[in-house]
DNA sequence: CGTGTGACTAGGA
DNA sequence: ATCCTAGCCACAC
C-alpha cells in the first residue's frame, strides 16, 4: 500500500490541494502530470480514490464543467450537493461559470505559488 | 503476454 | 452550434 502507483498518488496529491469552492478538470490534472492525453487515467485513479476520504473527488469534473463522475458517488446527486455546499453554483449537473471563475488550474496555481 | 475498458480531450465533419 | 472518431495510458482478466 504505498507508492506502487505513482500516478494515483500524484493525482490524489493535486486533488487534495483543490481549495473549497473551486474545481478542476481531469485534463488539467493529467496535464500537470505530463500526460494531457491520458486524462482518462485521472478518472480511473479517482475510481480507486473511493477509499480515500482526503480526496475531494467532487471537485473534479470534466473540461466542460459537467459532473460526469456524479454517477460514481454513493448518493443520487451527492456530488452536486457537496459542490453547492462549498458555494459552487451547479445547474443541470453542470458548474456555472466553471471556466471563468470556479476552474482551478494546478498547472498555474501550484507553479506560480 | 494480449485484449478490453474507462469519472477524458481535441480535432474533424 | 452538435455529433463522431481517434488517441492516450494504467489496470483487470
Amino acid at each position: 500500500m504505498s507508492q506502487q502507483n505513482d500516478f494515483y498518488e500524484k493525482v490524489y496529491g493535486i486533488v487534495k490541494k483543490i481549495p473549497e469552492g473551486r474545481a478542476t478538470s481531469y485534463g488539467a490534472i493529467a496535464k500537470y502530470l505530463g500526460a494531457a492525453r491520458s486524462s482518462r487515467m485521472v478518472g480511473y485513479a479517482m475510481n480507486a480514490a473511493h477509499d480515500i476520504i482526503d480526496v475531494p473527488a467532487h471537485r473534479v469534473v470534466n473540461r466542460n464543467g459537467v459532473l460526469t463522475g456524479k454517477h460514481h458517488f454513493p448518493g443520487k446527486n451527492l456530488m452536486q450537493q457537496l459542490l453547492e455546499s462549498e458555494g459552487v453554483e451547479v445547474e443541470d449537473d453542470q458548474i456555472k461559470e466553471f471556466k471563468t471563475k470556479v476552474f482551478w488550474d494546478p498547472m498555474i496555481e501550484l507553479n506560480l505559488d
